[in-house]
DNA sequence: GTGGACATGTAATTGGTTACATGATTAG
DNA sequence: CTAATCATGTAACCAATTACATGTCCAC
């Protein structure tokens, strides 16, 4: 049982889904590859945490939709009260960011001007979702029992870094250009 | 050449380190492991991207201190031009966090007070290391080309980033006692 | 006619963690 | 007397990515 197990369970938890969609959703936690979370979801059947039923379709490929069990539920829930292992986030761009000093200044502008753009789209796709969150349900999100909580939460809290991200890419940029001026 | 490679290089670029240290200020990316490491900067010496030179030490250890060869430091430099790959992002927290409704308060509240405590340790440290180099440097840290300005730049970021996560830990922790205090 | 969405799977390879291995010194 | 710091290394294992594989429909 890896993170990811536990992260496809938690999204199953809310409602039954096929391994496409799981990999789709699963961005809320990181992009986890279809060549991962497909044998998992094999192995999870097999533990007896999940079940699947073929759906035939015509035009499009048949699909497995998957249902947590009873078992797998508790393992779940059992699994959240224990200490989380510490976040790792692997950042090829803050490395660039680190070295920025040895390049110039077209190359650094270019770097940050480009994350910028990547996080302003999250930003975009992520304030739809909040909206509709809200929208559907609205007071009833400040209950912590709701199946919908940790989803708003957890969007909320996207939102707020990517925002940060964006806003500290400025500030960078603006002592780039400041110097580049004084320079002249 | 993986990114952690790019990751050792730009550290050594600064200066000359031992594999000891490297693993230590590595915590500025991520925590890699001695163990890969190790084997990582013996590749990129056989690379001749690094060189290095025993030191004989009484008490402690000998130790290996690696340095940066123009080959390698051109290495370094024309990546840094080259687009970064998606920043991964693996946080066991964000799933239990998501699957929180599961849960009795009690449990959820436990959960978040460690996070906390979790990133305050953090913040604690990290607002030193700026005091320390806002000390030093002061004015000298407007100059994107300075070999300081990279790490200056990562630092306020990474303390935005704690800093926002223990915000948005304690709005969480008002949602839940609030909720908690109507139902009795 | 070309690329993307839908949909699932396996195989090969690389990346990363855990465990094994050694050994002196110092602080609690 | 026990754990932590310094210091380097290998081996075994698990996790994750890339590549291989198949097939239809629809939009441009």
């Amino acid at each position: 049982m890896n993170s990811l197990a536990y992260a496809l369970l938690s999204m199953l938890v809310r409602k039954s889904c096929t391994g496409y969609e799981l990999s789709q959703f699963l961005e809320t936690f990181w992009q986890a590859k279809h060549s991962q979370i497909y044998p998992l979801l094999k192995k999870l059947e097999h533990a007896d945490m999940l079940t699947f039923v073929y759906e035939h379709q015509t035009a499009k490929p048949d699909k497995k939709i998957y249902t947590i069990t009873p078992k797998g539920k508790e393992v779940l829930s059992e699994w959240i009260g224990t200490k989380p292992s510490p976040p790792v986030s692997r950042d090829e761009f803050l490395i660039k960011a680190y070295a920025i000093w040895l390049t110039e200044s077209e190359t650094a502008i270019e770097l940050f001007n480009e994350r910028i753009d990547f996080y302003q789209k999250k930003i975009d796709f992520r304030i739809g979702i909040i909206a509709e969150i809200e929208l559907q349900y609205g007071k009833q999100l400040l209950d912590p029992k709701a199946s919908h909580f940790g989803r708003y939460i957890l969007f909320k809290r996207k939102l707020k870094l990517e925002q940060d991200e964006v806003e500290w890419c400025q500030w960078v940029l603006s002592i780039i250009e400041n110097f580049t001026d004084q320079s002249i």
